[in-house]
This record gives structure tokens, sequence and C-alpha cells, in this order.
DNA sequence: AATATTTTTTAGATTTGTCTAAATTTTATT
DNA sequence: AATAAAATTTAGACAAATCTAAAAAATATT
């Protein structure tokens, strides 16, 4: 079976709207993909007649396994041409999501399986997101602000909270990346700014909406 | 201004088919399409009405400036991504076709100047068809039959005729691949055979199918 | 519980790219 | 030059994916 590129976006749209609410309503799908919510119901039962969803009037949508399995073969691909766009080509992060709409799509299993073997069989894309392997199995890694985490504990850096060009000037201009090590010293109560250290670097501010977008995991260090 | 798929293959095949004959036929747009002339029509009228092409009833299409550009625009594309295929990715040859022609309509400059760069800005692509660069420019490169070589005289593959797996399993066997240097011994009336020696190794003798099928430019040899 | 509001679906229309069948024009043949 | 054959276009229809406006169902409010 292969489906279109609508039925594509559709199927990766109502998994990554499931993850939160259980039932996808169908303003809320019609919001994430920009459509009338008429032009959903249409679509929803083109899914349901290929098997991809469960459906009852005025209840919402959810992805069966059939649907499943293929959003996850699509995240598969937006994340690993992600990964080729900014290790590769040296795309920005900011500038990438576009294009792996696109690419997304293209339908080439022999395509999908040598780009990954190209790129070393990558676990996370450039914004920690994790890629799904062959199977569709996803690899897990704790996610947690950095705010909330303990003083002089190490951490390190596994996700960020949004792909916006300001947040990665933001993190070049700290030298911060995908992996870095840092540990909060201290935090400021006037406007929940903390202090932290950056692998060896000297300390430096960073306010609190910065310490909240940023997600890490708990790490020994030594 | 941007195109569909459907438009950017139209006006790749009327720019394959016009570098024979000047005017393009319906019937030999369809063929080459696999689609009905009667949807050619269609397609070609809007075609004009976006200032890509001449057309007059029953006198056939041809490409103006601006659709020239953007055949070599496409053809660019197609071409950069075959040449990734088959030396990143390890595609063979024969397979990257289907899946050039899905990636050629990725749309996006910083991508295709990005994949030029990575790729060391080649000017050929895996069967010697030269790869326009971004101003559309195409460097040209002799492509003679090595059937009508003259003997003894040393030449250089720069292209093959068609791209099939049956030609690649050929020309694994032999160790030929584009680039490699090899000089006409004799012929043999018989059969139109040819014996050559490719490089250094000992002669080998080749049918008059394969010897046509091979496309050469002269070299000074030392 | 009745009514108002919100959400969702249905009905009917539109655009894109295609099709078949019939009509028209061009080209070839007698 | 008349006629037959081939090529091309027109007319009308269809599937996919969308839309707007109206109807129906579910939810919230009084």
């Amino acid at each position: 079976m292969s489906y279109t590129i609508a039925e594509e976006n559709y199927i990766k749209s109502v998994y990554h709207l499931q993850q939160q609410s259980g039932m996808v309503a169908t303003n809320h799908l019609a919001e994430a993909l920009q459509t009338q919510p008429a032009s959903v119901t249409d679509m929803v039962k083109k899914l349901l007649g290929k098997k991809l969803v469960h459906y009852e009037r005025y209840k919402g949508v959810r992805l069966n396994a059939a649907g499943k399995k293929l959003a996850l073969q699509i995240i598969r691909k937006h994340r690993l041409w992600e990964y080729f766009l900014v290790n590769t080509l040296e795309f920005g992060w900011d500038e990438v999501h576009e294009v792996a709409e696109q690419l997304e799509h293209v339908s080439s299993s022999k395509l999908i399986e040598q780009l990954d073997h190209f790129l070393g069989h990558p676990r996370f894309d450039p914004h920690g997101d994790p890629i799904p392997d062959k199977q569709g199995k996803i690899a897990y890694q704790q996610r947690l602000p950095l705010l909330d985490q303990p003083h002089r504990t190490w951490v390190e850096i596994t996700a960020v909270g949004d792909e916006s060009p300001a947040l990665l000037e933001m993190l070049r201009h700290h030298h911060i990346q995908l992996g870095t090590r840092l540990r909060i010293l201290r935090s400021f109560s006037f406007d929940g700014s903390i202090e932290i250290s950056v692998a060896d670097h000297k300390p430096v501010t960073i306010s609190q909406q910065l310490a909240t977008t940023l997600l890490v995991k708990l790490v020994e260090h030594d």
C-alpha cells in the first residue's frame, strides 16, 4: 500500500496529537493541519476506509496499529532527513523543518535504509527527538526542564523545547548544544534566572524562560 | 513562482524531446509521459498560461527562455540527486532513476546548493550526463560511440547509452566505468565485435552492441 | 430540563490533473 | 483534388482534496 502526501500528513498529525489526548478532536486536527473541520471529516473517513484509524462520528479519531506503524515510518524519515540536513549539509536547526516535510514523503525503503546507514544510525534528531528504527522502536531518554533540576548536579542537554532561530542564536552564544554537560550553581528569586556552569567554562546566568526550554537528563560526572 | 510536480514533469519531458526535434508533438509528449494526448493538450495550455512554452494549436510545443531555465533547474536537481545516491549512498546506477524522479521535485534552493557543495560540484552524473550549474550552464564533453573510434587510439568512457541493470552487470564484469581508459585493438567483421584493452589489463572482446552503447572521448595517453 | 453554544458532519461546489469519446484539423494516399 | 488516415483538440466526466454554508449532534448554561 502507498499513501498520498495528504494522507501521510494527517496520519502524522494524528500521531502527534494523540500523544497528549487519547482521542483526537476534529477541530484540533483541523487547527494542526491548517485546514477546515469539514475537510478533516472527509479525510478521516478516507483513512477509516484504508483501515488506518479508529473513528466514530462526533467522537474523534485515533490511530490503530497499522496507522501507528505508518506514522512511525514517516517520523523516522522526517527525523533522519533533519539529521542529514544539519550534520551533512550544514543546515541550521531552525532551517530544516520545512525541507524535511517534503523529503519525508519520498518513498523508497532502500533510500531511507542507506541514508540511515550513511548517517551511522543516529537515535536522536537535531532537536533531541528520537528517531524510530526500522521496526518503529523508539529510544527513550529523560527530557526534564533544566529549571527544575537540583543545584550542583551535572546534567546533559538532551532536547530543546522549540526550533526557533532565536533559540538557536541564544544557544550558540552560550556554546550550548545537544550533549553539552552543565550544572546549576544557584538561582535568583528576583526573576527566576539561574546561574550555570557549562562544561568547564566560567559561570553564566540564563533566564528562566531559557532554563525551561532546555531539556536535560541526569548524568554521573567525573 | 512555484510549479506542481505534473508541470515540472511536462517541462522536463518537453526539454528532452525538443533536443532532437525542434517542435514537440502532442502524441510524442503523451507517449513520453505515459498519458493520453488529450491530457497533454490540457496541460500544455496551462503551461502556455504560465508563460513557459510557445504553443500553437496542431503545431506542437517548444520551451521559451523561462521554460528552458526551469527545465535546467529540474535536471540539475535530478542529476545531483543521482550522483548523491550512487556516490554517497552506494546505490547502483540502475536503481537511482525512480528515486531521483521524486527527489527532483523537492523545492529548496538552499538544499540543492548545499548538496552540490557537499558533493564537490560534480559536473557529470553517474551515467555521464552533464549536471547544469546554478546558472543552468552545461559542461560539454565528447560522447562518441566506442565502435566508431580508430584502432589503437586511447579513449576514455564519458557516458553510457542506457541505464539498465543488464548493462551495469556487463560493465562491472569488464571493470569498466565512467573515466576508464581503453583502446580498440582490432575488429571482427564476422559479428562486428571488437577487441579492446582496458587500462593495462589483457585484451578482451566485446560485442558490437556493447561497443555502440559505450560513449567515449579521445584522450592523449602517456 | 430547556435552551444556547460549540463541535462536527453533510451537502454541494471548486481546482487539478486525468480520462473517454466525438469533432476537427492536418497529413498521406489514391 | 478527393478521400482516407493520423494527429490533435474539444466536450464532458471523474477522483482527490479542498472549501463554504447549512444541518445535526454533543456539550454547556441558565
